[in-house]
RNA sequence: GCGCCCGUAGCUCAGUCGGAUAGAGCGCAUGCCUCCGAAGCAUGAGGUCACAGGUUCGAAUCCUGUCGGGCGCGCCA
């Protein structure tokens, strides 16, 4: 239950009673009406704006209307005072018993606590990675995966029907760059004596483009499928000789597009993301698709032939004006055109990524999120632009770009080549710290902020190492929860009798404070789903993992606050409630951030 | 030149639909372990929310402009 949801349907309530005693003019606009938390704890439990946003309607002062407010508000039970404050806020205390009430759904729910009916099971697509096929995810991959990944573990738990996707970019100048480099390597398994400067002068762009280690498998692929069928042999010299491109590129391109999606999955499986849907460009043009979408661009009016100006500002060294097929996409909040066909008349990037989303919304996602890379930024607007053009306004894209990953190594900046292919991979960085770790610390800021990943400060047992700390708490809660065995029953003390007991005992103020807290959960679940951003989550568990450590902190001044009093089972067995649902709450939002909860630090 | 993102404590960053006296960690200062819950804890100092206007009951938050940083800008994806 999310208590200032619940809240504000009492306020509906009163305001509606209001409106019924002449109190309030009929007709009354109440949606910026809200029931938040206060800002400062000090003012009380709950706060209401309602008398200011609505004073100036009503033709009342603030104050006299919140007076008027307040009165009826505190007939509610659970409300225990409810005061005036500053302009016009109302200030709300409630009952503890409401707060005690609270603690039992968690026990009931488990890490169930946060489902929220806020989606109404409409249906989303996150799309994330989608890196190329042409090796090995890096670590800035892994930012993509996880934020993607834990945004659709949070819709799904704010109650969307979420579908995870992966659009492969199989098409393309990317793709017959790496057939060329696939290729070099089967020739060289094939033990051909090619130089490997002299193979870069064949290759599209005089350039061997992907040189790591890894496409050494796929040379060996394809001799053990094709032998040495895709290259021709000089009977007098014996040497290899390379065969004209349609005769092996295809075939080559094939298979290493198959070797390298597979290597991708691995990667994403290391990382625990596991994606549903992946949609082949390839297969997307084949099928039409393409054409589909631009057909509806050409009957809505929507492209035209034309000329681009050249870019301000850039050198226009090698700029000619050429004609093109464009989208109007400055009719659609872009601000130019954008060419859907390529001088050559092959289609562009965009175009088949246009058909890509107006695929998304045939299959019945009116609600789209991708997730990119920070250099991908100025292709936001026309994407948004085409969803809206291709679905008549009904569709919506949000594109959270994801900022550079510095990694580094106690301090210092850990160098990457993309040119030699020495890149840090996502599984190097999984291996040296684990996947809950990467997971977690990728969640710590918002994704369009930089983000150090620095392999040593991660794995420090620290409080400034969030991920320890939020495990600490769990595993601390696990480890009373396991000494408290020597005291009670296994059934005791067991989540489903915990949900029954008598929590009166729970009477200090820093006991409540945690179950407030913990209370807040559902809100924050549901105000991080619309918002799109699941690093709220990460700073959430850390605030409640660090109101648990202090409140352990104190039974070493004080014995008495302590959780596992001998002698005293009631209270006992309330405070073993309470810190059962702490260590829910925060499985519950490592559930959504893919983290494994611990039983024990090592 | 244009567009997008960003600018908050010495440092790294949060900041809920516009809400009250702007928060956390690190660092700094002070106090606290012969043992019973210290892989530390408690308390405190520290701010022109880049700057200047505007919108309104109220602005770090919204709008306009300026300055500073990052990214992008036809035939790459």
């Amino acid at each position: 239950m999310n208590i200032f949801r619940y809240f504000r349907a009492k306020l509906a309530d009163v305001l509606s009673e209001m409106t019924a005693a002449g109190e309030l003019p009929e007709g009354l606009n109440t949606d910026r009406a809200g029931v938040e938390p206060p800002r400062d704890p000090s003012h009380g439990d709950i706060t209401t704006n309602a008398a200011m946003v609505l004073a100036k309607a009503a033709g009342m002062k603030p104050r006299d209307l919140a007076q008027l407010l307040a009165a009826r508000l505190l007939a509610f039970d659970e409300v225990e005072t409810a005061e005036i404050a500053g302009p016009g806020f109302i200030n709300m205390r409630l009952a503890d018993e409401f707060w005690r009430d609270r603690l039992t759904e968690i026990l009931k729910a488990g890490t169930a606590y946060g489902d929220s009916a806020l989606g109404g099971g409409a249906k989303v697509n996150v799309e994330y990675v989608s890196a190329n096929p042409t090796g090995p995810l890096h670590v800035g991959h892994a930012r993509g995966a996880v934020v993607g990944d834990a945004l659709a573990s949070l819709l799904e738990k704010a109650g969307y029907d979420v579908t995870r996707e992966y659009y492969v970019n199989d098409a393309g100048a990317q793709v017959d760059a790496l057939a060329w480099s696939a290729y070099f390597r089967y020739l060289r398994a094939l033990g051909a004596e090619i130089d490997e400067t002299e193979f870069a002068k064949l290759c599209p762009g005089g350039e061997l483009q992907y040189r790591g280690e890894y496409l050494k498998g796929v040379g060996k692929a394809l001799i053990e499928e094709y032998g040495d069928k895709l290259a021709d042999r000089d009977e007098v010299h014996g040497e290899w000789t390379i065969r004209s491109v349609e005769d092996w590129l295809p075939t080559v391109r094939a298979v290493a597009i198959d070797r390298m999606m597979d290597l991708v999955r691995q990667d994403l499986a290391v990382l625990g993301v596991e994606q549903k849907v992946f949609t082949s460009e390839r297969e997307l043009v084949e099928r039409g698709g393409v054409d589909e979408a631009l057909d509806l661009f050409a009957e809505r009016g929507l492209s035209y032939t034309g000329v681009l100006d050249p870019p301000k500002g850039k050198k226009p060294d090698d700029w000619e004006p050429r004609p093109q097929l464009l989208f109007k996409a400055s009719e659609f909040g872009d601000d130019v055109d954008r060419p859907l066909k390529k001088s050559d008349g092959s289609w562009t990037y965009f175009a088949t990524d246009v058909a890509n989303h107006w695929d998304k919304y045939r299959r019945g996602f009116s609600s789209m999120i991708n997730v990119w890379g920070a250099d991908h930024g100025g292709y936001v607007k026309r994407m948004q632009a085409a969803v809206k053009a291709v679905t008549a306004g009904e569709g919506e894209l949000d594109v959270k770009l994801c900022q550079m990953v510095n990694l580094m190594d106690g301090g210092k900046p850990v160098k990457m080549s993309k040119r030699a292919g020495k890149f840090v991979t996502l599984r190097d960085v999984v291996d040296e710290v684990g996947k809950d770790v990467v997971r977690f610390i990728m969640l710590t800021r918002k994704n369009d902020a930089h983000l150090d990943f620095d392999m040593q400060k991660v794995t420090e047992q620290s409080r400034d190492n969030p991920v320890f700390y939020v495990q600490y708490a769990h595993a601390r809660i696990r480890s009373v929860m396991r000494k408290a065995q020597e005291l009670f029953d296994a059934g005791a003390i067991a989540p489903e009798t915990l949900a029954k007991a008598n929590l009166d005992d729970l009477t200090d103020t820093d006991e409540l404070a945690l179950i407030r807290n913990m209370a807040s959960w559902p809100r924050t679940v549901e105000s991080a789903a619309e918002a799109h951003e699941a690093h709220r989550i990460a700073y959430y568990l850390y605030d409640l993992a660090s109101q648990f450590h202090a409140l352990w902190n104190k039974g070493n001044e004080d014995a008495s606050l302590r959780f596992l009093i001998p002698e005293q089972n009631e209270l006992t067995i309330a405070r073993l409630a309470m810190i059962q649902g702490v260590a829910f709450v925060i499985a519950s939002g490592l559930k959504v951030f893919g983290v494994t909860p611990v039983e024990e630090m090592r």
